[in-house]
DNA sequence: CTGAAAGCGCTTACAG
DNA sequence: CTGAAAGCGCTTACAG
């Protein structure tokens, strides 16, 4: 391994000079210059940036934890992360929890061992023991979830306005019978948002119809079991409102196998915008968050904070949009 | 920022008997451990990985670069790397290229500066001048693609094989008229690969009939244009093999959207067993990669090489499955 | 079992 | 504009 003294012996400089050169940070004679980039380039030089570190005590890493990359909205997220920390020069240290505790407080140290200089938590949850963890290590935070927590920089949308609009988009197409799917018994105060925002639709309406369903697990496969239950129901209402794109695509997948015709028979609507929305048929109408905007924003915000902003603290929210594909039909 | 001479000095010890107890390196007394201990434990001290990475020339870092995370397949590999990259105390420096050269480039040169071990690339397709700067870095690199390099140590499936195997399946099933739907004019090795399978299997079971169209390009948009070509000419055929699963779910679209049913008018398979080939309806029956293991299985023989072995070398062949799902139908 | 010292590859006052 | 020296926070022979 060729090192800044080697490069300062054969360029007849001091390593004072050759470190000048690399970082453009003093002056250098121009003759003196080009002799040590004549060197670097020959001996193919590069700085090693771990003894750098040391010295300036900048990492330039960024830690992100995710609970599961597999998830289309989580790796959008991350590429907002990555695009933005890399115009700064930023890199990231990827870790999967896969919602394990223990994985998450085993990252959030050697995070912390690895001079990481800012932190992500992605994920829908994360215990409020990690959350105190993390906040023990004292660096900058954004917090990526759909559960608010206090004392977070956190990022969102308004769950809330966006259940509000899609339910009245239901209504305006002359659905007057709309159900809900939730998607955890103990609800998150997001959940909360959701269900307000989907009930205010309808009392605004002054629609007296309004069932709920709970799927009792975020798992594909559980809302494929519960649409079994709706579809047994599906002559009293047109359209179901579901928590998120997964539940959705659970729920259509049942009606499909059990002969109920979407949206002919029943509309349904998500949230998330996942990508499988766009590959089922119907194609899904849905709520969309503009995942990649989360991660850039959180990265820029991130960014001020590690560069001692102490301004941008909690709640930043992004706008959402309806997509209006298929899975919804107009009611004459 | 509390360090190991904070330590020392707290519990009258030198340094490096602080070392000693952090790392277990030799023997210490169980009384002055004790009091080490206590020290760490109320001050919270950890050890600052860059200074240790620094002297012990051990950064523990892998270096992965993907051309796009958002494809369900690369998450599966980086899962597989990252789990087992964890057992072994490696953790994952995360570099998106969206198939950038200029991108990708860059990212080496970081990954060599901060110290990488070892190397990933993973994704379809990486220009030779990369891969020649990814082995003029000196260091153990392995590559995920499914187009094969020499020099390089690969990891990857007979595809050959499996289009031999899933097309003597369609047969089996009574297809008689099977198609077969390419992805780009410019052939790749792999390919190749499956097109040979596909045809001897049409050949050794006597078969006449082998049309094949070309995508000209993988974007499930391109495959769904084509679809809609394909569509007029289904009379001739009950089955078309896919070289991929995001071409078969753009076929199958096309098919729908153009009123022919699948499976009863034409069976599809694609290769690849993405996640959306379980949520569109009908199922896609698709060659499954074990992409979690190619990841472990790359990861693990990366541990190995940075270990010093040099047997590892060449292509390494992991088994493929048949996804039997719903887009296929038995023909009398 | 323990400590003093050298050194990993850099950056950065400081002096000239 | 340039260099000698100190120091970043550790590990590891070496000596005792």
């Amino acid at each position: 391994m060729i090192t800044i003294k080697d490069v300062a012996r054969l360029a007849e400089v001091s390593i004072s000079t050759v470190s000048r050169v690399i970082n453009d940070s003093k002056p250098v004679s121009p003759e003196v210059r080009r002799r040590v980039l004549k060197v670097i380039e020959e001996t193919g030089y590069k700085p090693n940036d771990v003894a750098r570190s040391l010295v300036t005590r900048r990492s330039y890493l960024i830690g992100v934890i995710v609970n599961n990359l597999a998830q289309s909205y989580v790796a959008d997220i991350v590429r907002g992360i990555e695009e933005i920390g890399k115009m700064y020069g930023y890199d990231i240290l990827l870790c999967s929890s896969y919602s394990s505790k223990e994985t998450q407080e085993k990252y959030l140290q050697l995070l912390d061992r690895k001079q990481a200089e800012g932190l992500f938590l992605v994920g829908n949850k994360f215990d409020d023991e990690i959350i105190e963890i993390a906040r023990g290590l004292n660096k900058p935070c954004i917090y990526f979830t759909r559960d608010v927590h206090e004392h977070m920089n956190h990022i969102s949308i308004d769950s809330n306005a966006a259940f509000y609009e899609m339910t009245n988009y239901l209504i305006k197409e002359g659905h007057k019978k709309i159900a809900y799917v939730s998607d955890f018994a103990d609800r998150t105060s997001v959940e909360n948002d959701k269900i307000a925002g989907y009930q205010k639709a309808i009392e605004d309406n002054e629609l007296q119809y309004s069932k709920m369903y709970v799927v009792g697990g975020n798992k594909h496969n559980r809302a494929y079991e519960l649409g079994k239950t709706i579809a047994k129901d599906a002559s009293e209402f047109t359209a179901v409102v579901c928590s998120n794109d997964e539940i959705a695509i659970g729920v259509m997948n049942s009606f499909f196998d059990n002969g109920i015709k979407v949206p002919d028979d029943v509309s349904v609507v998500g949230f998330g915008n996942i990508r499988e929305g766009k590959f089922v048929r119907p194609e899904l109408t849905t709520i969309g968050e503009p995942y990649y905007d989360v991660g850039a924003v959180g990265m820029r915000m991130l960014i001020k904070m590690i560069k001692g902003d102490k301004t941008p603290q909690g709640l930043m929210e992004l706008p959402f949009t309806i997509e209006k594909r298929k899975s919804v039909k107009t009611i004459g």
